[in-house]
DNA sequence: GACGCAAATGATAATCGTTATCAATTGGCA
DNA sequence: TGCCAATTGATAACGATTATCATTTGCGTC
């Protein structure tokens, strides 16, 4: 965490950025939630800690989260663009429950190395991917 | 494709539904589409034979295309929902260039099986997927 | 074929997440 | 301390899609 937080710093420096109360608390937020998080999310809590906090400057320093390395966009097609942690975590994808939402971060060495032929049998160089597995997870199942 | 017409016939029936001149007229451009087409596309086009056509109509046939089984929403991640063809279609996921937005249609019954594996792992009963290959093609690999 | 009524349409307003704008504030170097 | 560009918060704007609503239309019934 105190790593997270020296690597933010480093990234501003380098960036020519300035470290502002709000980056630092808006980041110190976004490191406490181990869940999937939203900008609203994000705001919600945030306000907080400081009720004069703007939910522009909640997107704002996603964006840097996410140029930083330290967060991930993840797309789970429901229109709201939710964030994960990023650095030190390796690649993932996600399995997500249909009927109670529940996500798992799953990866599979084989399917990644099967992508990488598959798009080199079109001469695509892979850059990246996304893979979300949808179902119903034990729970839902039984009901 | 008289087969398509068939089945959106059919599907207008079941539900109790209408058959309509905009109907008719939107499905006939829609399947002359190979292409994944967006909603505004599809109106620009159909607005050439009819002028007096409203997108929110072209935006209400497509979601009856999709419920009926012609069509299948396919989300890029840019921010516009995609249509393309899925009766007679195999299921199949997308390897997109990120340099000219060239797509192509990609299967791995591979994959495919290992996705089954990995959510029983996980207690997950899989109902659907989605998989975007993102890179760059032969061509944009040159430059 | 005319009638009646629910379904469908087109125009337009509304929605919602996100981004742009802009005046006011602030961080950090000279 | 002062300067100036970076940052902020409030708010307007945006773009794709959906809801609203008065008008029109398909189609089963008489």
């Amino acid at each position: 965490m105190a790593n997270e937080k020296q690597i933010f710093a480093d990234f501003l420096e380098e960036k020519g950025l300035r470290g502002t109360l709000q980056r630092e608390l808006i980041l110190d937020e976004f490191l406490k939630r181990e869940e999937h998080t939203t900008a609203e999310d994000l705001y919600e809590i945030v306000k907080h800690r400081d009720r004069t906090i703007g939910q522009a400057t909640v997107y704002r320093v996603l964006k840097l989260l996410c140029e930083s390395g330290l967060a991930r966009e993840v797309d789970f097609g429901d229109g709201v663009m939710r964030y994960e942690h990023h650095y030190g975590h390796a690649h993932h994808d996600h399995l997500v429950c249909q009927s109670c939402g529940k996500t798992v971060e799953v990866v599979d060495t084989v399917i990644e190395e099967l992508q990488q032929r598959l798009s080199a049998q079109y001469g695509f160089q892979l850059t990246g991917h996304e893979m979300y597995l949808y179902g119903l997870c034990g729970k839902c199942r039984g009901k």
